[in-house]
DNA sequence: ATTATCTATAGATCTATAGATAATGC
DNA sequence: ATTATCTATAGATCTATAGATAATGC
């Protein structure tokens, strides 16, 4: 009752609160807030419970961090989307980022961080929407303006002629389909069958669908979308 | 402690079932089946526990039940699109309805039974996927199949020119549109803003996307898309 | 007699805290 | 001396069952 106290090794305060929150995130990623217990999460950082209190006031709190600490890590490809000119050109690579971005993600790798995050997205719409409401400012305001401001660019150039009621649906529709992409893949179960093996080719697809649908003409897409360049 | 005992109306074993069943299932839809406690479940049906018990032998097993009742009540518009010939117009109709009865049920209505149909198949994704799987197999399979033969009636029909690795990836990213759609919805704060105030018209720029997508030609589009007549 | 329903409660588990102990760094 | 960590446990809550009681239908 004495000396049988089992220590791990004792790292600083900071260093073990990361780890806590590191190795919590799947765990409320894959079971949700109510769905994970104090036990579970301890026993994922290898420490006593109440440890985990001498981090966080309460289970809540440490939920609310794991998605702030999400947040504050997710720095999505802006930097190459801010520089890039707005023309027709850069619409094509702009539809074409999140394509590649999402499915070769998620199919090649098991960067299960990814499918978590999305996970962490998903329990957030079942809720009230706030970890998926900044999730969306942060990656995708950026890149939804460039998509509008090629898309005016494109039909001054007349790449693209019909009539649009709103530019601001179409970075929406591209974002659904990849997100639904997403989504339908984070069980293990196979839920789509796309008739496509090929990852490339299935980028390649989901693009020029969502090229098409914008309504850039064929002949624009001949001309600029070349994925091997990008 | 004899006479205190405060009882309900007293209905059949089915009934009472059945009423159980409804009642839990806004509750799992929008807490889960760990976010749920029997005690909810039991005063949302305003029984005791014990009475749930005598009817399902746990909670999980309520939750299958659920599970099942939702799938065995749903028949989707399968009639409909059954009777359609293989042809053009047929596709512009496929399009179009899946697209009409997701935004328009989740825009108009405060039908709360689709938006919680939908909460489950999200929770679905977030586990094993097998109800998100039965879902898309109930809801879809025939659409699906009705879709992809009219797009071979429009090619022949020399509707679609353009060439198409796969035509089975079309319902799906039609599919993943609608689907995304709902579940963007599905918490109270407002995730995106598509800049298309009424409806109809957020339908038809669905549509048409999906349509410009699929690679209908423009001129078979405006011959055939016509939402007032359908 | 059978069925529907309740009260009461056991036993498990879960969240969180109190208080002790060992390692670290000044 | 301070900090990191543990054990032990309180108190709440949750799932499920046992056993009693009242209403129904033959």
């Amino acid at each position: 009752m004495v000396d049988l106290m089992i220590r791990r090794k004792r790292i600083s305060g900071d260093e073990r609160k990361i780890q806590i929150l590191r190795s919590a995130l799947p765990l409320f990623a894959k079971k949700g807030l109510s769905g994970t217990t104090t036990r579970e999460l301890a026993e994922a950082t290898g420490v006593s419970e109440a440890l985990i209190y001498k981090h966080f006031p309460s289970k809540e709190k440490l939920f609310d961090s794991i998605e702030a600490y999400c947040l504050s890590t997710s720095e999505a490809n802006i930097g190459i989307v801010e520089s890039l000119e707005a023309n027709t050109e850069s619409l094509v690579r702009c539809i074409y980022l999140p394509m590649y971005t999402v499915l070769k993600n998620d199919m090649v790798q098991n960067d299960m961080d990814d499918k978590d995050f999305h996970r962490l997205v998903v329990h957030s719409l079942l809720s009230d929407g706030e970890f998926a409401h900044h999730f969306l400012k942060n990656t995708y305001t950026i890149w939804r303006e460039k998509v509008e401001s090629c898309i005016v660019a494109a039909r001054e150039a007349g790449d693209i002629t019909i009539k649009h009621r709103s530019t601001s649906i179409f970075p929406w529709l591209v974002q659904h389909m990849v997100a639904c992409y997403a989504y339908k893949h984070l069980p293990e179960k196979n839920l789509v069958d796309y008739g496509i093996e090929n990852e490339d080719d299935l980028v390649d697809e989901f693009t020029l669908f969502a090229l098409r649908g914008i309504g850039l003409h064929q002949s624009a897409i001949e001309q600029y979308y070349h994925p091997s360049t990008f």
